[in-house]
DNA sequence: AGGTTATCTGCAATCGTTCTCAGTAATGAT
DNA sequence: ATCATTACTGAGAACGATTGCAGATAACCT
């Protein structure tokens, strides 16, 4: 720890700490100079903690997310840091999609940070009713908690999203889609999971080729692999995030089940490589980015305007892009032929 | 902020407060119990901030990254949140490549943290001085600063990778081999340079289609077209890592050129999609979670022994991923039939 | 009982700032 | 010359915890 203070510069100098002080704050004082001087001559820097005590505030904002390597989270906090200003920092929390971590992580923040921009691990937990209790603003982006309405957000149009993913099937002539969903307890797991069906039933289709897997790789692979097994597979699938595209693909690659030849793909976010797997992906895209930026400035506007500001929900659009991994059913296709083992 | 203190709960209980931070540090205290129920009753939660301006420690290491969205750093973070322990927390700053706000963040960051993990912009700048000056720690991961070996690191094995990579492909017959190579200025970029021609020179072969880029997708894409303007062409290229391996593909399929059939590809850094290309991509791959827990244990290492613990430096292995991106040239083939435009 | 530990306790100083309050000097107006 | 205004200043009280010190209590020995 730096040893010297505020009150060293000032004894250098000749004048109180109060004046230092000032001087640090912006206001014109007397001895500018030799106070400019005396700061780095001394090699002084202001304590961040006795900062903090006085003032309370941290100028830290805090960004806790369930998984870092989901390239979708790492977007985010890419649009956030971004949008954070000069003046303030990101402390970033990954809750591995652990909830006892996040439960943690959320009491540890408390008093280090100004304010929590979280995507929550499910929709059963309550927000941290502590922070908002003390003033401290929570901005919830992607997903929300049960008592969501109270807090800001800034969601995906994830109804939109997955309505237009199933109806993109259907117009290909699909009737046997899957969708592999994931938790029905998160914000985006259920809302595209009701997208799905609402285009379904509105086609007048059943939903007989709906799985809940978890958002993950292994989740995907894994429910690719039991809708493959079924005595009748489906001839489309929409998967419902990226890592669970990746698994799914993966899953077909290793049954060498050809796409969209044998099944047809529709993803939910948009990766980095779609247009190098062949044949290039068809997703659902949005912008992740804007996302985290939306959700700093939500942020900072609380900051800046008080607590009393009421709480503001904001979603960005969703958009098909069309690539290569959707064709019309084959008649009397037979995928279970490819079926590895059992 | 929480309005209530230690004094408050003190009170509650009829002792001094003291007796509660005694407790609070998990020394005995005779009324346990009392003070458990008082500090529910009331809400208390320690101030983070008084903490650290008694005791100088704030239970946070900062990781600093050029990239976040580069799934290698988010790996790396990851890693280190592993390793990171109960009782303390990850700051994390995303410098965006940008020099200044590298710096800017260093600076912000003295006395927010108890040390600092970071893969520096460039080999051209000074480590943070101030920082190892007032005892906080300091750990490079992946990169170093002009004065590396004063501080602790953990690198990979760049050199040997480079090597690999590039023996691979000399081992197909291929003489025309070309390098996309990182910024010389970083440490991973100067060393896999240095693997690559080190192994060039063994088989007697020149390095002329060595091209400098910046480790970036558009930069992978913009080398790769620049090597396909040539009169003559390479037939094999190995680029530096997975972003500009990601553009170089983009820029290959822009033109049609199929992988291996027209040019072999290997790239530096394994990707989660890499088998789900269209040819599989073969690469040399590292653990990037183990480089970030490694630098991480060294990390609290340092922390735990103090100041004067001297630096360590730690490697970790690289390995060749075979799949199917390489091949022998084709006598006489013609890439540059397929070039697009001029 | 008296002495020696062992265990727990409260007081008060301390960490390095910020900020209120009262005070001084300089300037301008009358 | 007096008063009002402006522009700065220093003293000192916070902020909320930790911790050294000395005192109190209880427990143990002989």
């Amino acid at each position: 720890m730096s040893t010297v203070t505020i009150t060293d510069v000032a004894k250098r100098v000749g004048v109180s700490v109060a004046t230092i002080s000032r001087y640090l704050s912006g206001f014109t004082v007397r001895n500018e100079e030799k106070i400019r001087e005396a700061i780095i001559e001394l090699n002084y820097r202001p304590s961040a903690a006795a900062r903090n005590l006085k003032s309370g505030r941290t100028g830290i904002i805090a960004i806790v997310v369930p998984d870092i390597t989901n390239p979708f989270f790492a977007s985010i906090v890419e649009g956030a840091e971004g949008a954070v200003g000069d003046d303030r920092m990101i402390l970033l929390v990954n809750t591995g999609d652990s909830r006892e971590r996040e439960e943690k992580a959320l009491s540890q923040l408390f008093g280090r940070v100004d304010g929590v921009i979280m995507a929550p691990l499910t929709e059963d937990e309550q927000g941290p009713s502590f922070f908002s209790q003390f003033g401290l603003p929570i901005v919830f982006v992607d997903r929300l908690t049960q008592d969501g309405e109270k807090f800001s957000s800034v969601l995906t149009d994830n109804v939109k999203g997955a309505r237009l993913a199933t109806d993109y099937l259907i117009g290909h002539g699909h009737k046997k889609i899957a969708m592999i969903s994931g938790p029905l307890s998160t914000t985006p797991g259920k809302r595209r999971a009701d997208g799905f069906r609402a285009a379904l039933a509105t086609a007048h289709l059943n939903d007989r080729y709906f799985v809940e897997s978890d958002f993950s790789e292994a989740g995907g692979y894994a429910a690719m692999c039991s809708l493959l097994e079924r005595d009748d597979a489906p001839t489309a699938v929409f998967t419902a995030n990226n890592l669970m595209t990746i698994g799914a693909l993966h899953a077909l690659r290793d049954r060498g089940i050809s796409v969209p030849d044998q099944i047809s793909i529709i993803g939910f976010d948009d990766l980095e490589f779609a247009e190098l797997v062949n044949p290039p992906l068809t997703v659902i895209a949005r912008d992740a980015r804007l996302q985290g930026s939306q959700a700093m400035e939500l942020m900072i506007k609380h900051l800046n305007d008080g607590v009393h500001t009421p709480p503001e929900h904001s979603m960005v659009d969703v958009q098909l892009v069309e690539r290569g991994s959707c064709a019309a059913p084959r008649e009397s296709q037979k995928v279970r032929s490819n079926k590895i083992g059992h």
